[in-house]
DNA sequence: TTTATTTACGAAACCGTTTTCGCAAAAGAG
DNA sequence: CTCTTTTGCGAAAACGGTTTCGTAAATAAA
């Protein structure tokens, strides 16, 4: 910058302010700054310009992983708003983890990020360093994944009724014993998905209740093999909801595996956006969350607080529904 | 920090000398500073200390598109190693457009990143805006997809061996007319496929090396429509090997539509990733890309560079190999 | 004991911006 | 033609660290 305001003859004030498009510099002068910049291929450097400014033009999004397709559509969402807000994107990874998770929410709290998305691991047993990070005045909005009870923006989707209406359909299309296959008891996410699946097998008075909700919280190996347990005992499941993604290809994995004939032996309905859906043997009955959506409407959610035109958003709540794709793999046959 | 100092009635360079871990400080006064800093929760300014040290501790990721899953196991590679180096990591999509490209390319050149990792969009005609990135001093690799004739580092696959493979593998199965569905002429990837492609067809004097290789560089409707007229031609292929996931998934949603048997009528070969291959209706003979070492190579060698340890990693070319898996899509019946 | 060296720390300059404040010159008002 | 206001710009002080260099005290060498 002082090269740029010597070249030109003026200071690097005048420098500055031409790069703000400040209204105290003439017309002239900015042509000449800005050509004269282009010239000699100047740009402002981002991090002298955010020390001083105290913002970073950065926000950080935290996923448990990126395998899935989920939060592969999210991720875009996210971009495209943060892009045309002209911010910067961090992606972090916490694989599931909680203290990783922990880890990862501390570096956002030195100024680095002006914000942050997150959907939360499913073993986050906590959320004070959510609440630390609010007390830092880092704005922070849950998508997709929330962690219950903190008073902390979100956009969701109706995880409650999805769950309900996955064992309705199951159970109108001929299940007598549905299971639903959980990650974590303490995700919001699942808690809800199973609350709703619970509650439509006591109003449809089906199935068991008690043993009807199974974790699925190992390694992928682990998953199988339990997956394949369940599949193989004496009360095994005529009907199966799979809270996400990954848990859907094992089951179909096993399947294939053990024989089972879906929707014969067994039928499913998978919480997923996988876009193969209607091709996979047989085509897998979805519950789809808009995930562009929620990736975006999230991050504009992130943005009115960032830029202060709504200065207090930590309550806020948006629900945008799933909806149900029925194929083949749930079918009265 | 200067709370911090008068806290511990030590100066400003003596704290940041304590988190620099310098000799200078005794282990006394380093304790000390380091349990003050925790009990007020002080950590150092990011964005300060990369104004001094010209370090941004960040690197770059251009990606074409996060839908791919090819890109979300390259991600997941690329994070696995900045993590370790203690690095941060941007995410970027050109939605396969080289304007877009140019655009994030010339923000990475102002000190913001200290490298970056890029996979060119399909649309990218010219390598000026990577040679200028060079130019400004920032390390610069390619994975999977490059751009040819640049003296930049790349960690590729083997890509003219596997369309050469693929090609074989079908006309080894018995067809006649093979045609490879490429995204783009100028993308490394596809042309390097392509040639190999067609170079076994006239090794073993196979179908039509004139009109083998078709280009889909359409939106999805597009290259939908372009599939299904393909498919419904007279001079219709009996088999197609496809460049990238996407274009794999289109044509078997066209193929059900139509209600093309495969591998009855059409024998399919993709070059994906994909984790529902084997679950697909019917399981999809893939050429699967080592896609998270790819990721963690290309950024290893980045941080090569980067860290100085080797000067010079331009010319570097490094190749993992694919591997073919074979399934009912390609198969004789 | 004197001199040389090591250890532990502080003062101050600097990294590249932004912003406040001051000040001329130009323009407008009376 | 004087007086006020506006316009256009520069000097300098931050922002929060890092680093060089200097120095006093402690230790070692002679």
């Amino acid at each position: 910058m002082k090269e740029l305001a010597v070249e030109c003859n003026v200071s690097v004030a005048t420098v500055s302010k031409v790069f703000m498009d400040s209204y105290e510099i003439s017309k002239a002068t900015k042509k000449k700054v800005l050509e004269a910049a282009s010239r000699l291929n100047y740009t402002i450097n981002p991090y002298a310009s955010s020390l001083k400014n105290k913002r970073s033009k950065t926000i950080a999004v935290i996923l448990p992983e990126v395998a899935d397709n989920f939060f592969s559509l999210a991720i875009n969402g996210i971009q495209s708003v943060a892009e045309k807000k002209g911010y910067h994107v961090l992606i972090y990874l916490s694989h599931e983890n909680f203290i990783h998770e922990k880890s990862i929410v501390a570096e956002c709290s030195n100024g680095r990020v002006d914000g942050v998305l997150i959907s939360v691991a499913s073993e986050t047993i906590s959320g004070d360093h959510i609440v630390k990070l609010q007390d830092e005045n880092i704005p922070v909005v849950f998508f997709d994944r929330e962690f219950e009870n903190l008073s902390v923006a979100k956009v969701i989707t109706n995880d409650y009724e999805c769950g309900y209406l996955a064992a309705a359909h199951l159970i109108k299309n001929g299940c007598k014993n549905p299971v639903f296959l959980s990650i974590s008891s303490c995700l919001g996410i699942c808690k809800k998905r199973s609350e709703g699946f619970l509650a439509a097998l006591k109003d449809k008075k089906t199935g068991h209740p008690e043993t009807a909700v199974i974790e699925c919280n190992g390694t992928k190996e682990e998953d199988n093999s339990q997956i394949k347990k369940l599949l193989q005992s004496k009360n095994r499941p005529d009907g199966i909801v799979t809270s996400v993604e990954r848990l859907a290809i094992s089951v179909y994995l096993v399947c294939h595996e053990l024989n089972v004939s879906i929707p014969g032996a067994l039928k499913m309905v998978a919480f997923s956006t996988l876009e193969t859906a209607p091709i996979l043997n047989p085509p897998l009955t979805t519950i789809v969350q808009p995930a562009f959506d929620i990736g975006k409407t999230a991050t504009e959610l992130l943005f009115k607080e960032i830029e202060k035109k709504e200065c207090k958003i930590a309550d806020q709540i948006i629900i945008l529904p799933s909806s149900l794709f029925e194929r083949k793999s749930s079918q009265i046959r």
